[in-house]
DNA sequence: GCCGTTTTCGGCCCGACTGTTTTCAGTCG
């Protein structure tokens, strides 16, 4: 079993201890197992397997969870999780996803109720029976409603980077001698920030054998269809769906652009192409009058033979790209190379899982010329943020690191109190290099209370970025909402940032806004909000979002060299 | 359940809000 396998077994185990009441603190020492174990960079059973080695030695790891490893190496489970799933239903899981409801609550409408699945719970709140519990009211019942609304309209939706593992997975798994190319298309090709399912697509002479090994897949857990060139299955425990389609060569091109969609943009480019006396399908483009082939090998030639510039996936979204790239005025969009330096993370000073110096040696392997360290603020007493006195005496040990090779800006996450106000004083502020100001509580207000409270934060003359400036999580929590109008005009006139932060959980501001954003004349951070070495990866999404967002290296900040980033930053 | 020790037991994270109470439990971040 792979590392992530045995985490998730140890994550399920704690939500249903938690359930059944059990100890908070035993809790969390298997949740913080879990959470060592998927970082691990060595696979854990290699060392179960390994007599010479112990994995009591890997932190967090003691006797207990060593004997729970060695039983699920054994037997893929263990006892007592075997228990848990006696007393309480797998269902019970699922149910903590609804918010509004804890393991509290799921405990007493399952002992109650047996309520054990989404459905008990939305006809029990129909049938006004929660109001019946202690301590559960009306209120309540409607607020569990909504959410169960919304937790089935996210369902069947996964997050980009979830799409992009699985995509490597079965890509990796396919390759082969007689494959030449094997590539996702879809929503996952165009960037989007979640993913509905998977489209790949395979060419060259062992494509038919391609196709036999994918539905043998060791994670495919359904065959949904299987022809002579496509084949569809249900993947992982997740049941993600992806799809396989083998082609011709000569038609690679036309699939290609066909199965990237967006849809929208596609009618807009068989439209074109019909004016053109040209037909588009995923086989060609080819002329109406006699079917001759004019393109399909490649998309360029595609796009060239439709009188277009090639159109980035990211842009594909029939939001003004063809008319753009007709006038040759696409833009030259970011890429991640163009990135300098990471100016979100965190550290073992508050909530991150690493110390100032793993992260800032972790960012000049990546070779970054620059980062920030950000960690929270007092407001954010569960992270241990920093009070004034902590947070400046933290910035002078960052100031006086050793830092060859990689330059190191003191900053802080500063929480956004509810009325705008700032959690840390001005003269702490004014200490440091660096401030991010950013919601993390209150975030139901109404959208006028909650622009008054962005528009005073931004008066503060300290703030240089608006963090993820809408507090989504994406599958999870809507965006708050409030006048974006009025608040990015307000960013670009103080000389504010946006952040786009490139967590693959809230890819916030999103691409739409972005875009909007520009318009309105503001600038843009992407940062990974990094609370370990491994999360400044996460880079390579957020400079996606900033793609579909429509952005030039010259709209990010940190994309500067270095003695420029600098000089942007003091003058405010 | 883990960790660290002034080692075999005590500490581990806590404040705010909400909806339900009649003094606070449960949820959330």
């Amino acid at each position: 079993m792979d590392n992530r396998a045995i985490a998730r077994l140890l994550y399920e185990t704690a939500d249903l201890m938690e359930v059944a009441g059990e100890d908070s603190f035993r809790i969390r020492s298997y949740r913080n197992a879990a959470g060592v174990i998927e970082s691990h960079p060595e696979q854990i059973s290699a060392i179960l397997r390994d007599p010479a080695r112990k994995v009591t030695d890997i932190p967090g790891i003691g006797k207990g969870i060593a004997l729970v490893l060695a039983e699920i190496e054994e037997r893929g489970s263990f006892e007592r999780r075997d228990e848990m799933l006696e007393k309480y239903p797998a269902g019970a899981l699922e149910l903590l996803k609804i918010q509004g409801l804890g393991p509290k609550s799921i405990r007493l409408l399952f002992e109650t109720y047996r309520c054990a699945t989404i459905d008990d719970l939305e006809r029990l709140c129909r049938e006004q029976k929660l109001r019946e519990l202690p301590r559960m009211g009306a209120k309540l019942e409607e607020k569990v409603l909504r959410s169960i609304a919304h937790y089935r309209q996210r369902a069947g939706r996964f997050l980009l980077s979830f799409a992009q593992e699985a995509a490597a997975e079965v890509t990796g798994y396919l390759t082969a001698p007689g494959i030449e190319r094997i590539t996702p298309a879809g929503s996952l090709r165009r960037g989007r920030e979640t993913v509905g399912d998977l489209d790949l697509l395979v060419t060259g002479p062992a494509a038919p054998e391609a196709l036999e090994k994918f539905v043998a897949h060791p994670k495919c857990q359904e065959v949904l269809g299987r022809g002579a060139n496509k084949a569809s299955i249900r993947y992982g425990h997740e049941s993600l769906q992806v799809d396989l389609r083998a082609l011709p060569a000569e038609s690679y091109g036309a699939a290609l652009q066909y199965f990237t969609g967006s849809k929208d943009h596609n009618v807009a480019l068989r439209q074109r192409a019909l004016k053109m006396g040209l037909t588009l399908s995923e086989y060609a483009l080819a002329k109406i009058e006699n079917n001759q082939r004019v393109a399909g090998a490649a998309e360029e030639e595609i796009y060239a033979a439709l009188g277009l510039a090639w159109i980035p996936p990211e842009l594909r979204e029939n939001c003004g790209e063809i008319e753009a790239a007709a006038e040759g005025r696409l833009p030259a969009l970011i890429e991640l190379g163009h990135i300098r330096g990471d100016l979100h993370m965190h550290t073992t000073e508050t909530d991150g899982r690493a110390t100032l110096e793993e992260m800032a040696e972790a960012c000049r392997q990546r070779g970054y010329e620059y980062l920030a360290i950000t960690d929270h603020s007092k407001a954010l007493a569960m992270a241990n943020g920093l009070d004034e006195k902590r947070a400046i005496e933290f910035a002078h040990r960052v100031r006086e690191m050793d830092s060859a090779g990689i330059r190191i800006f003191s900053g802080i996450e500063c929480d956004i109190r509810r009325d705008g106000a700032m959690d840390l004083d001005h003269d702490a502020l004014a200490e440091l290099d660096f401030v991010i100001g950013s919601v993390h509580s209150h975030m139901n207000l109404e959208a006028a209370e909650m622009t008054d409270r962005l528009m005073r934060a931004l008066e503060c003359p300290y703030i240089r970025v608006l963090g993820h400036p809408t507090g989504r999580v994406l599958l999870h929590r809507e965006p708050f909402p409030f006048d974006c109008d009025l608040i990015f005009a307000e960013a670009a006139r103080r000389n504010v940032y946006l952040e786009i932060n490139a967590s693959p959980e809230r890819l916030d501001l999103g691409a739409a806004m972005v875009r909007a954003a520009k318009a309105k004349g503001c600038k843009f951070v992407i940062s990974t909000d990094a609370h370990h070495p491994r999360h400044l990866l996460h880079m390579s999404y957020g400079v996606l979002v900033a793609r579909r967002g429509w952005l030039a290296p010259s709209d990010v900040l940190n994309t500067l060299p270095l003695a420029e980033f600098e000089k942007s930053i003091r003058k405010k």
